[in-house]
DNA sequence: TATTGTTTTAAACAATTGTTTAAATTAAGT
DNA sequence: ACTTAATTTAAACAATTGTTTAAAACAATA
């Protein structure tokens, strides 16, 4: 049971629900307390803040969230198998945990904190070689010259918007919660089949630019 | 200047912008009022609760929102075109209004609030003749076969997502402001040339299933 | 058992929240 | 000018916010 978590994670593992599902200004301290079964008091005496508590938060869920891509590159794969294989991750991983692109997005949207740093990802993926993988195939013609930040936005485009707008959808197409994750099937196959046809053309086509 | 405008006008479109930018439960009633240049009771005077004034203005957000969706719709063009301008005018729109996709979403995503009645926007949609044209371009061979839902998706994810995950990916990728607004223009032709060709396939090509 | 240090509790703190009051000011109609 | 209604203001309301206090309960060590 949760009861054999100490108090200390307790406190950790309800915050981090209700931070992701509800954000940092749509809780209060009484909330996360109440949640974890705890006091308001033993939130600030193992965290100080609800500020702090939120940062640790945020930086866990960050690593989390970059955690399977960076995994998926270093794999030892050709470039297409990893696309098609981080294409699946994803919708695996969203499918458990689908608030959590919007739970990024907002808190990273915020004015009024200090914006976190995520800087060191970047070398992190980097470091991976995919960049490397990627200027290779481009060079021999197998794949289409976009840029890093053209794939990114591509394929977390395609993976997170579904989940996220999930609300919108059901609501715009009068869908229950069975038939929209009917739908979300049916569309991770859809856009894997697209970007990687697209990414990766027929062969005798000259690839343009 | 705004000062011409009425001190009802003054706080709605205060309000919009604020709203928009920080959601519901981001911003307060102070926040409201100081932005119009007004005092807290007259927010009150005019829209009797926060709440109200919330919901009339998600209201019209959501209005202008599908405004132009529903007007390409209607326009008279073959399906493949009205796609085409329809990925150009999200562009356009969301280049004004980045933060409304994520505002939208947001408040869609709220547990604690009286669900939003949007049903009315789904007649609407389909009394452009859209489903129709679909399924008449899908039994000529000429479009390949993804429902209503498919279409929404991939369009919405592929034109919204690049605005909403703008400090995400900037931060991913060390970009300025200036060199993600270029990225954005470069993934708009993407987009546009990878959903019209995977939709609309090369055409001696059997379409599948 | 007495004495530590750690954990938990209930209560309180000042500040801020959404909302309302009641008086002051302005505008309109006669 | 007088009366009435609409608008604006400053102040107050109770409730809730994040945080702290100080005492209680617990655990560990001697």
């Amino acid at each position: 049971m949760t009861s054999s978590l100490s108090t200390e994670e307790k406190i950790k593992a309800a915050a981090k629900q209700v931070f992701i599902s509800k954000g940092f200004s749509g809780c209060t301290s009484r909330e996360l307390a109440k949640a974890s079964g705890m006091n308001v008091a033993l939130v600030n005496y193992y965290f100080r803040s609800k500020n702090k508590l939120f940062q640790l938060i945020f930086q866990t869920v960050m690593e989390e969230f970059f955690e399977s891509m960076v995994s998926v590159f270093s794999s030892d794969l050709p470039l297409k198998e990893k696309l098609k294989f981080l294409i699946e991750r994803e919708y695996a991983f969203l499918s458990k945990h689908p608030e959590i692109p919007r739970f990024i997005i907002n808190e990273l949207s915020r004015k009024d904190t200090e914006l976190i740093e995520l800087t060191h990802v970047l070398p992190v993926i980097y470091n991976t070689g995919i960049i490397e993988q990627a200027i290779e195939a481009q060079k021999k013609g197998e794949m289409r010259r976009v840029d890093m930040v053209g794939i990114t936005l591509l394929v977390i485009s395609n993976c997170q918007y579904p989940f996220m707008a999930k609300p919108l959808i059901k609501n715009l197409h009068n869908l229950s919660d069975e038939q929209y994750q009917q739908h979300i099937e049916l569309h991770k196959e859809m856009v894997s089949e697209m970007i990687i046809s697209y990414l990766f053309p027929p062969s005798p086509k000259p690839i343009k630019k």
